[in-house]
DNA sequence: TCTTCCATCACGT
DNA sequence: CTAACGACGTGATGGAAGA
Protein backbone atom coordinates (compact mmCIF):
# COMPACT_ATOMS: atom_id res chain seq x y z
CA UNK A 1 0.00 0.00 0.00
CA UNK A 2 1.24 3.59 -0.73
CA UNK A 3 1.73 6.00 1.37
CA UNK A 4 -1.27 9.13 1.82
CA UNK A 5 0.76 12.12 0.05
CA UNK A 6 0.18 15.39 1.60
CA UNK A 7 -0.83 18.47 -1.10
CA UNK A 8 -1.65 21.90 -0.40
CA UNK A 9 -3.64 24.37 -2.63
CA UNK A 10 -2.41 27.93 -2.75
CA UNK A 11 -5.18 30.25 -3.60
CA UNK A 12 -4.57 33.88 -4.10
CA UNK A 13 -7.14 35.92 -2.23
CA UNK A 14 -9.33 38.12 -4.56
CA UNK A 15 -6.36 38.18 -7.03
CA UNK A 16 -6.59 40.80 -9.44
CA UNK A 17 -8.17 43.04 -7.05
CA UNK A 18 -5.87 42.52 -4.50
CA UNK A 19 -2.37 42.66 -6.55
CA UNK A 20 -4.37 45.96 -7.68
CA UNK A 21 -4.17 47.26 -4.20
CA UNK A 22 -0.97 46.29 -3.79
CA UNK A 23 0.58 48.09 -7.10
CA UNK A 24 -1.27 51.23 -6.07
CA UNK A 25 0.17 51.52 -2.64
CA UNK A 26 3.69 50.61 -3.84
CA UNK A 27 2.72 53.68 -6.07
CA UNK A 28 1.65 55.79 -3.54
CA UNK A 29 1.87 54.55 0.39
CA UNK A 30 -0.78 56.84 1.20
CA UNK A 31 -2.72 55.81 -1.30
CA UNK A 32 -6.71 54.23 -0.24
CA UNK A 33 -6.32 50.09 -0.24
CA UNK A 34 -9.33 48.89 -2.48
CA UNK A 35 -9.34 45.66 -0.42
CA UNK A 36 -10.75 47.82 1.94
CA UNK A 37 -13.80 49.52 0.40
CA UNK A 38 -16.45 47.84 -2.51
CA UNK A 39 -14.18 47.91 -5.37
CA UNK A 40 -14.09 46.03 -8.20
CA UNK A 41 -11.40 45.35 -11.81
CA UNK A 42 -13.46 45.36 -14.28
CA UNK A 43 -13.44 46.38 -17.93
CA UNK A 44 -14.72 49.35 -19.54
CA UNK A 45 -18.14 49.18 -20.08
CA UNK A 46 -18.63 51.68 -22.80
CA UNK A 47 -16.73 49.12 -25.24
CA UNK A 48 -19.05 46.48 -24.54
CA UNK A 49 -16.24 44.81 -21.84
CA UNK A 50 -18.22 45.40 -19.21
CA UNK A 51 -18.00 42.92 -16.62
CA UNK A 52 -16.88 41.83 -13.24
CA UNK A 53 -13.28 40.65 -13.13
CA UNK A 54 -12.30 40.81 -9.16
CA UNK A 55 -13.80 42.37 -6.56
CA UNK A 56 -13.20 43.05 -2.80
CA UNK A 57 -14.84 41.43 -0.11
CA UNK A 58 -16.53 44.77 0.83
CA UNK A 59 -18.16 44.46 -2.67
CA UNK A 60 -19.32 40.64 -2.41
CA UNK A 61 -20.98 41.79 0.80
CA UNK A 62 -23.00 43.70 -1.49
CA UNK A 63 -23.98 40.60 -3.69
CA UNK A 64 -21.41 41.53 -6.35
CA UNK A 65 -20.32 38.71 -8.05
CA UNK A 66 -17.30 37.63 -10.59
CA UNK A 67 -18.28 37.64 -14.05
CA UNK A 68 -21.36 39.79 -13.73
CA UNK A 69 -21.97 43.07 -15.88
CA UNK A 70 -21.28 45.82 -14.19
CA UNK A 71 -24.21 47.78 -14.75
CA UNK A 72 -25.70 45.05 -12.72
CA UNK A 73 -22.94 44.91 -9.56
CA UNK A 74 -23.68 48.93 -9.76
CA UNK A 75 -27.10 49.00 -9.25
CA UNK A 76 -26.60 46.24 -6.08
CA UNK A 77 -24.24 48.25 -5.18
CA UNK A 78 -23.71 52.47 -6.23
CA UNK A 79 -20.79 53.16 -4.43
CA UNK A 80 -18.85 50.92 -5.66
CA UNK A 81 -15.46 51.75 -7.14
CA UNK A 82 -14.18 50.66 -10.45
CA UNK A 83 -10.32 49.96 -11.92
CA UNK A 84 -9.20 48.77 -15.22
CA UNK A 85 -6.96 45.83 -15.01
CA UNK A 86 -3.19 45.87 -15.93
CA UNK A 87 -2.40 41.80 -16.86
CA UNK A 88 1.39 42.30 -17.12
CA UNK A 89 1.35 42.96 -13.36
CA UNK A 90 -0.53 40.03 -12.39
CA UNK A 91 1.54 37.77 -14.38
CA UNK A 92 4.74 39.51 -12.42
CA UNK A 93 3.11 38.99 -8.81
CA UNK A 94 1.98 35.29 -10.22
CA UNK A 95 5.84 34.54 -10.44
CA UNK A 96 6.90 35.82 -8.06
CA UNK A 97 4.34 33.85 -5.79
CA UNK A 98 5.62 30.78 -7.50
CA UNK A 99 8.86 31.42 -6.90
CA UNK A 100 8.64 31.90 -2.93
CA UNK A 101 6.51 28.56 -3.17
CA UNK A 102 9.48 27.22 -4.79
CA UNK A 103 11.40 27.27 -1.61
CA UNK A 104 8.79 24.09 -0.10
CA UNK A 105 9.12 21.62 -2.54
CA UNK A 106 10.64 21.57 -6.21
CA UNK A 107 6.83 19.63 -7.27
CA UNK A 108 4.82 22.49 -7.92
CA UNK A 109 2.05 22.38 -10.40
CA UNK A 110 0.66 26.30 -11.71
CA UNK A 111 -2.86 26.03 -12.00
CA UNK A 112 -3.81 29.44 -13.02
CA UNK A 113 -2.40 32.62 -12.94
CA UNK A 114 -3.14 32.61 -9.12
CA UNK A 115 -3.16 28.87 -7.80
CA UNK A 116 -1.19 26.45 -7.76
CA UNK A 117 -0.84 22.67 -6.15
CA UNK A 118 2.26 21.88 -3.81
CA UNK A 119 2.92 18.24 -3.63
CA UNK A 120 4.33 18.03 0.34
CA UNK A 121 4.99 14.48 1.14
CA UNK A 122 8.39 14.66 0.97
CA UNK A 123 9.25 17.75 1.54
CA UNK A 124 7.07 17.93 4.83
CA UNK A 125 9.61 17.13 7.02
CA UNK A 126 11.66 20.01 6.65
CA UNK A 127 9.21 22.60 8.30
CA UNK A 128 7.16 21.20 10.66
CA UNK A 129 3.60 20.11 10.81
CA UNK A 130 1.32 21.18 7.53
CA UNK A 131 -1.07 23.29 9.39
CA UNK A 132 2.22 25.34 10.63
CA UNK A 133 4.10 25.01 7.01
CA UNK A 134 1.23 26.74 5.50
CA UNK A 135 1.01 29.19 8.16
CA UNK A 136 4.48 30.15 7.87
CA UNK A 137 3.45 30.31 3.94
CA UNK A 138 0.82 32.43 4.02
CA UNK A 139 2.60 34.92 6.62
CA UNK A 140 6.02 34.86 4.40
CA UNK A 141 3.24 36.04 1.27
CA UNK A 142 1.65 38.23 3.19
CA UNK A 143 4.97 40.62 4.81
CA UNK A 144 6.81 39.68 1.13
CA UNK A 145 4.80 40.44 -1.32
CA UNK A 146 1.95 42.33 0.35
CA UNK A 147 -1.23 40.11 -0.37
CA UNK A 148 -2.68 37.03 1.15
CA UNK A 149 -3.10 33.38 0.34
CA UNK A 150 -5.60 31.00 1.32
CA UNK A 151 -3.70 27.16 1.57
CA UNK A 152 -5.85 23.86 1.76
CA UNK A 153 -4.59 20.93 2.66
CA UNK A 154 -5.66 17.48 2.24
CA UNK A 155 -4.25 13.95 0.84
CA UNK A 156 -4.86 14.72 -3.10
CA UNK A 157 -5.30 17.35 -5.36
CA UNK A 158 -9.14 17.76 -5.31
CA UNK A 159 -9.83 17.65 -1.51
CA UNK A 160 -6.89 20.62 -0.94
CA UNK A 161 -8.73 22.51 -3.78
CA UNK A 162 -12.00 22.38 -2.21
CA UNK A 163 -10.60 22.95 1.47
CA UNK A 164 -8.60 26.63 -0.02
CA UNK A 165 -12.23 27.45 -0.74
CA UNK A 166 -13.70 27.24 2.61
CA UNK A 167 -13.32 30.41 4.50
CA UNK A 168 -11.32 33.36 3.89
CA UNK A 169 -9.04 35.77 3.20
CA UNK A 170 -5.78 34.45 4.51
CA UNK A 171 -6.66 31.32 6.04
CA UNK A 172 -5.60 27.81 6.64
CA UNK A 173 -8.00 24.87 6.27
CA UNK A 174 -7.70 20.77 6.30
CA UNK A 175 -9.79 18.50 4.19
CA UNK A 176 -8.56 14.83 5.67
CA UNK A 177 -10.54 12.08 4.59
CA UNK A 178 -12.26 11.82 7.76
CA UNK A 179 -13.23 15.14 7.71
CA UNK A 180 -15.14 14.74 4.09
CA UNK A 181 -18.66 13.98 5.66
CA UNK A 182 -18.78 17.10 7.80
CA UNK A 183 -16.66 19.59 5.69
CA UNK A 184 -17.52 18.61 2.30
CA UNK A 185 -20.43 16.71 2.20
CA UNK A 186 -23.09 19.42 3.57
CA UNK A 187 -22.16 21.80 0.81
CA UNK A 188 -24.35 22.57 -2.13
CA UNK A 189 -23.66 20.11 -5.56
CA UNK A 190 -22.24 23.22 -7.31
CA UNK A 191 -19.50 23.74 -5.11
CA UNK A 192 -18.01 21.18 -6.66
CA UNK A 193 -15.19 21.53 -8.59
CA UNK A 194 -16.33 20.21 -12.52
CA UNK A 195 -19.87 20.93 -11.61
CA UNK A 196 -21.28 23.88 -13.46
CA UNK A 197 -24.81 25.16 -14.07
CA UNK A 198 -25.75 22.81 -16.53
CA UNK A 199 -24.84 20.00 -14.54
CA UNK A 200 -26.43 21.44 -11.58
CA UNK A 201 -29.68 21.54 -13.13
CA UNK A 202 -29.73 18.20 -14.10
CA UNK A 203 -28.67 16.82 -10.72
CA UNK A 204 -31.66 18.78 -8.53
CA UNK A 205 -33.60 17.38 -11.09
CA UNK A 206 -33.00 13.68 -9.98
CA UNK A 207 -33.30 15.43 -6.36
CA UNK A 208 -29.96 15.73 -5.66
CA UNK A 209 -28.79 19.03 -3.95
CA UNK A 210 -25.49 18.85 -1.80
CA UNK A 211 -22.54 16.73 -2.78
CA UNK A 212 -23.33 14.14 -0.13
CA UNK A 213 -26.55 13.67 -1.89
CA UNK A 214 -24.04 12.78 -4.97
CA UNK A 215 -21.02 10.71 -3.21
CA UNK A 216 -24.22 8.76 -2.25
CA UNK A 217 -26.54 8.39 -5.24
CA UNK A 218 -25.97 5.57 -7.83
CA UNK A 219 -23.94 5.65 -10.74
CA UNK A 220 -26.36 4.22 -13.02
CA UNK A 221 -28.96 7.21 -12.81
CA UNK A 222 -26.14 9.64 -12.73
CA UNK A 223 -24.53 8.29 -16.35
CA UNK A 224 -27.96 8.55 -18.05
CA UNK A 225 -28.57 11.74 -17.21
CA UNK A 226 -25.02 13.31 -17.49
CA UNK A 227 -22.77 10.82 -19.54
CA UNK A 228 -20.15 7.95 -18.61
CA UNK A 229 -16.81 9.50 -18.19
CA UNK A 230 -18.35 13.06 -16.22
CA UNK A 231 -20.28 10.89 -13.78
CA UNK A 232 -17.96 8.77 -13.04
CA UNK A 233 -15.44 11.87 -12.63
CA UNK A 234 -17.83 13.76 -10.44
CA UNK A 235 -19.06 10.70 -8.09
CA UNK A 236 -15.61 10.03 -7.58
CA UNK A 237 -14.97 13.76 -6.47
CA UNK A 238 -18.03 13.69 -4.21
CA UNK A 239 -16.16 10.47 -2.80
CA UNK A 240 -13.16 12.58 -2.27
CA UNK A 241 -10.81 10.21 -4.63
CA UNK A 242 -8.79 11.86 -6.60
CA UNK A 243 -5.08 9.86 -7.81
CA UNK A 244 -4.05 12.75 -10.35
CA UNK A 245 -0.42 13.47 -10.08
CA UNK A 246 0.94 17.41 -9.07
CA UNK A 247 2.59 18.05 -12.33
CA UNK A 248 4.03 20.80 -13.76
CA UNK A 249 2.02 22.20 -16.68
CA UNK A 250 3.00 21.67 -20.35
CA UNK A 251 5.25 24.08 -22.01
CA UNK A 252 3.00 24.36 -24.62
CA UNK A 253 -0.57 24.77 -25.15
CA UNK A 254 -2.84 22.97 -27.35
CA UNK A 255 -4.08 25.86 -28.94
CA UNK A 256 -3.54 29.52 -29.14
CA UNK A 257 -6.34 31.89 -29.51
CA UNK A 258 -7.36 35.76 -28.92
CA UNK A 259 -10.84 36.97 -29.71
CA UNK A 260 -12.12 40.37 -29.02
CA UNK A 261 -15.60 41.94 -28.41
CA UNK A 262 -16.10 44.70 -30.49
CA UNK A 263 -16.93 48.32 -29.37
CA UNK A 264 -19.55 47.84 -31.73
CA UNK A 265 -21.45 45.20 -34.45
CA UNK A 266 -19.60 44.45 -37.57
CA UNK A 267 -21.30 43.02 -40.58
CA UNK A 268 -19.09 44.08 -43.46
CA UNK A 269 -16.02 41.37 -44.50
CA UNK A 270 -13.49 44.35 -44.91
CA UNK A 271 -13.61 45.55 -41.14
CA UNK A 272 -14.35 42.09 -39.87
CA UNK A 273 -11.23 41.36 -42.12
CA UNK A 274 -9.01 43.96 -40.55
CA UNK A 275 -9.93 42.32 -37.08
CA UNK A 276 -8.71 39.02 -38.19
CA UNK A 277 -5.71 40.31 -38.98
CA UNK A 278 -4.71 42.03 -35.32
CA UNK A 279 -5.88 38.88 -33.94
CA UNK A 280 -3.43 37.26 -36.13
CA UNK A 281 -0.57 39.06 -35.13
CA UNK A 282 -1.29 38.52 -31.51
CA UNK A 283 -1.62 34.58 -32.21
CA UNK A 284 1.22 34.29 -34.72
CA UNK A 285 3.56 36.54 -32.34
CA UNK A 286 2.96 34.14 -29.50
CA UNK A 287 4.16 30.94 -31.53
CA UNK A 288 6.45 32.27 -32.53
CA UNK A 289 7.14 33.26 -28.63
CA UNK A 290 6.56 29.49 -27.68
CA UNK A 291 8.84 28.38 -30.78
CA UNK A 292 5.58 26.27 -31.90
CA UNK A 293 3.41 25.92 -35.36
CA UNK A 294 -0.05 25.43 -35.74
CA UNK A 295 -1.57 23.35 -38.42
CA UNK A 296 -4.90 24.14 -38.40
CA UNK A 297 -7.23 27.62 -37.88
CA UNK A 298 -10.35 28.46 -36.49
CA UNK A 299 -12.37 31.46 -36.87
CA UNK A 300 -15.35 32.23 -34.06
CA UNK A 301 -18.55 34.39 -34.05
CA UNK A 302 -20.72 35.75 -31.69
CA UNK A 303 -23.76 37.43 -33.32
CA UNK A 304 -25.67 40.34 -32.09
CA UNK A 305 -27.99 37.88 -30.35
CA UNK A 306 -25.10 35.99 -28.65
CA UNK A 307 -25.41 33.29 -30.59
CA UNK A 308 -21.78 31.48 -31.46
CA UNK A 309 -20.75 29.94 -34.65
CA UNK A 310 -17.33 28.63 -35.57
CA UNK A 311 -15.68 27.40 -38.85
CA UNK A 312 -12.56 25.51 -38.99
CA UNK A 313 -9.88 24.61 -41.24
CA UNK A 314 -6.61 22.42 -41.50
CA UNK A 315 -3.72 24.18 -43.55
CA UNK A 316 -1.41 22.78 -45.88
CA UNK A 317 1.86 23.10 -43.64
CA UNK A 318 2.44 23.86 -40.00
CA UNK A 319 3.37 27.47 -39.42
CA UNK A 320 3.72 30.18 -37.05
CA UNK A 321 3.26 33.11 -39.70
CA UNK A 322 0.75 36.16 -38.93
CA UNK A 323 -0.03 36.24 -43.06
CA UNK A 324 -0.94 32.61 -43.63
CA UNK A 325 -2.84 32.17 -40.27
CA UNK A 326 -4.69 35.57 -41.54
CA UNK A 327 -5.32 34.64 -45.27
CA UNK A 328 -6.96 31.37 -43.95
CA UNK A 329 -8.91 33.24 -41.33
CA UNK A 330 -10.29 35.27 -44.02
CA UNK A 331 -11.09 32.73 -46.50
CA UNK A 332 -13.00 30.85 -43.29
CA UNK A 333 -14.51 34.03 -42.50
CA UNK A 334 -16.22 34.13 -46.29
CA UNK A 335 -17.01 30.98 -46.89
CA UNK A 336 -19.17 30.68 -44.10
CA UNK A 337 -20.20 34.36 -42.81
CA UNK A 338 -23.63 35.29 -43.81
CA UNK A 339 -22.94 38.95 -43.08
CA UNK A 340 -25.03 38.79 -39.82
CA UNK A 341 -23.36 41.34 -37.58
CA UNK A 342 -21.01 40.14 -35.34
CA UNK A 343 -20.66 41.97 -31.50
CA UNK A 344 -17.57 39.30 -31.23
CA UNK A 345 -14.65 38.10 -33.53
CA UNK A 346 -11.73 35.47 -32.38
CA UNK A 347 -9.12 33.00 -34.31
CA UNK A 348 -8.47 29.73 -32.70
CA UNK A 349 -5.45 28.01 -34.10
CA UNK A 350 -5.06 24.02 -33.37
CA UNK A 351 -2.69 20.81 -34.11
CA UNK A 352 0.62 22.42 -32.18
CA UNK A 353 3.80 21.09 -32.94
CA UNK A 354 6.78 21.72 -31.53
CA UNK A 355 9.21 23.81 -34.25
CA UNK A 356 12.25 22.02 -33.60
CA UNK A 357 10.73 18.50 -34.53
CA UNK A 358 9.15 19.93 -38.05
CA UNK A 359 10.60 19.59 -40.67
CA UNK A 360 11.39 22.82 -42.86
CA UNK A 361 8.77 22.02 -46.27
CA UNK A 362 10.80 21.39 -49.68
CA UNK A 363 8.07 24.07 -50.71
CA UNK A 364 9.17 26.73 -48.60
CA UNK A 365 10.10 29.52 -51.04
CA UNK A 366 12.42 32.19 -50.80
CA UNK A 367 9.52 34.76 -49.94
CA UNK A 368 8.48 32.73 -47.35
CA UNK A 369 11.87 32.38 -45.37
CA UNK A 370 11.72 36.70 -46.20
CA UNK A 371 8.09 37.12 -44.36
CA UNK A 372 9.34 34.97 -41.50
CA UNK A 373 12.40 36.51 -41.15
CA UNK A 374 10.81 39.96 -40.86
CA UNK A 375 7.86 38.84 -38.63
CA UNK A 376 10.54 37.85 -36.21
CA UNK A 377 11.97 40.79 -36.37
CA UNK A 378 8.56 42.58 -35.95
CA UNK A 379 8.31 40.58 -32.79
CA UNK A 380 11.74 41.61 -31.54
CA UNK A 381 10.90 45.24 -32.01
CA UNK A 382 7.59 44.64 -30.52
CA UNK A 383 9.07 42.83 -27.06
CA UNK A 384 11.68 45.89 -26.80
CA UNK A 385 9.15 48.82 -27.20
CA UNK A 386 6.06 47.63 -26.32
CA UNK A 387 3.36 45.98 -28.68
CA UNK A 388 2.08 49.70 -30.04
CA UNK A 389 5.87 50.56 -31.57
CA UNK A 390 4.42 48.54 -34.83
CA UNK A 391 1.27 48.46 -37.04
CA UNK A 392 0.77 46.93 -40.41
CA UNK A 393 0.03 49.49 -42.79
CA UNK A 394 -3.92 47.90 -43.35
CA UNK A 395 -3.98 48.75 -39.72
CA UNK A 396 -3.01 52.12 -39.23
CA UNK A 397 -6.25 53.62 -41.80
CA UNK A 398 -9.50 52.57 -40.17
CA UNK A 399 -10.99 54.14 -37.21
CA UNK A 400 -10.61 52.30 -33.67
CA UNK A 401 -12.85 49.53 -33.62
CA UNK A 402 -10.67 47.62 -31.84
CA UNK A 403 -8.24 49.68 -29.90
CA UNK A 404 -5.43 47.63 -29.84
CA UNK A 405 -6.52 43.83 -30.10
CA UNK A 406 -3.01 43.68 -31.05
CA UNK A 407 -1.56 44.18 -28.20
CA UNK A 408 -3.46 42.06 -25.95
CA UNK A 409 -1.58 38.83 -25.07
CA UNK A 410 -4.09 36.25 -23.00
CA UNK A 411 -5.73 39.50 -21.73
CA UNK A 412 -8.72 38.65 -19.23
CA UNK A 413 -9.55 42.78 -19.43
CA UNK A 414 -9.75 45.41 -21.63
CA UNK A 415 -7.17 47.61 -23.18
CA UNK A 416 -5.81 50.03 -20.30
CA UNK A 417 -4.91 53.15 -22.58
CA UNK A 418 -7.73 54.08 -25.00
CA UNK A 419 -5.02 55.49 -27.61
CA UNK A 420 -4.32 56.00 -30.84
CA UNK A 421 -3.21 53.96 -33.54
CA UNK A 422 -0.12 55.72 -34.82
CA UNK A 423 2.57 55.54 -32.32
CA UNK A 424 6.04 55.77 -33.59
C1' DT B 1 -16.18 -0.79 -38.15
C1' DC B 2 -12.86 2.06 -36.51
C1' DT B 3 -10.64 6.57 -36.70
C1' DT B 4 -10.62 11.45 -37.71
C1' DC B 5 -12.87 15.68 -38.45
C1' DC B 6 -16.07 19.22 -37.25
C1' DA B 7 -19.11 22.26 -34.56
C1' DT B 8 -20.90 23.03 -30.24
C1' DC B 9 -21.29 22.86 -25.37
C1' DA B 10 -19.57 22.90 -20.72
C1' DC B 11 -16.36 24.17 -17.26
C1' DG B 12 -12.42 26.32 -14.99
C1' DT B 13 -9.88 30.89 -13.82
C1' DC C 1 -37.62 47.55 -16.83
C1' DT C 2 -36.09 46.01 -20.94
C1' DA C 3 -31.46 41.22 -22.86
C1' DA C 4 -27.00 44.51 -19.30
C1' DC C 5 -22.47 40.31 -20.75
C1' DG C 6 -14.68 38.61 -20.95
C1' DA C 7 -10.87 36.21 -22.69
C1' DC C 8 -8.96 32.68 -22.58
C1' DG C 9 -7.59 27.15 -22.41
C1' DT C 10 -9.22 22.23 -22.11
C1' DG C 11 -12.03 18.35 -22.76
C1' DA C 12 -16.40 15.85 -24.00
C1' DT C 13 -19.90 14.72 -27.31
C1' DG C 14 -22.43 13.37 -31.28
C1' DG C 15 -22.93 13.39 -36.04
C1' DA C 16 -20.56 13.34 -40.57
C1' DA C 17 -16.91 11.95 -43.39
C1' DG C 18 -13.25 8.97 -44.58
C1' DA C 19 -10.50 4.57 -44.73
Amino acid sequence: MERERLIFHIDVNSAFLSWESVARLREDPAALDLRTIPSAVGGDASKRHGIVLAKSTPAKAFGVATGEPLAQALRKCPSLVVVPSHYELYVSFSRKLIHLLEDYTPDIEKFSIDEAFLDMTETIHLFGSPAETADAIRRRVREELGFTVNVGIAPNKLLAKMASDFEKPDRTHTLFREEIPSKMWPLPIRDLFLVGGAAQRKMEAMGLRTIGDLARCDLELLRSQLGDKYSRQIHRYANGIDDEPVEERAAVNKGYGNRITLARDVSDTETACQVLLSLAETVGARLRADHVLCNQVCVELRDWRFRSSSHQGALQFPTDSTSVIYEEACRLLREFWDGTPVRLIGIRTGKISDHAFVQMSLFETEQDRKRLKMEQAVDQIRSRFGTDSIKRASFLKKDSLVEHAASRHKHLGHSEEGGSYENS
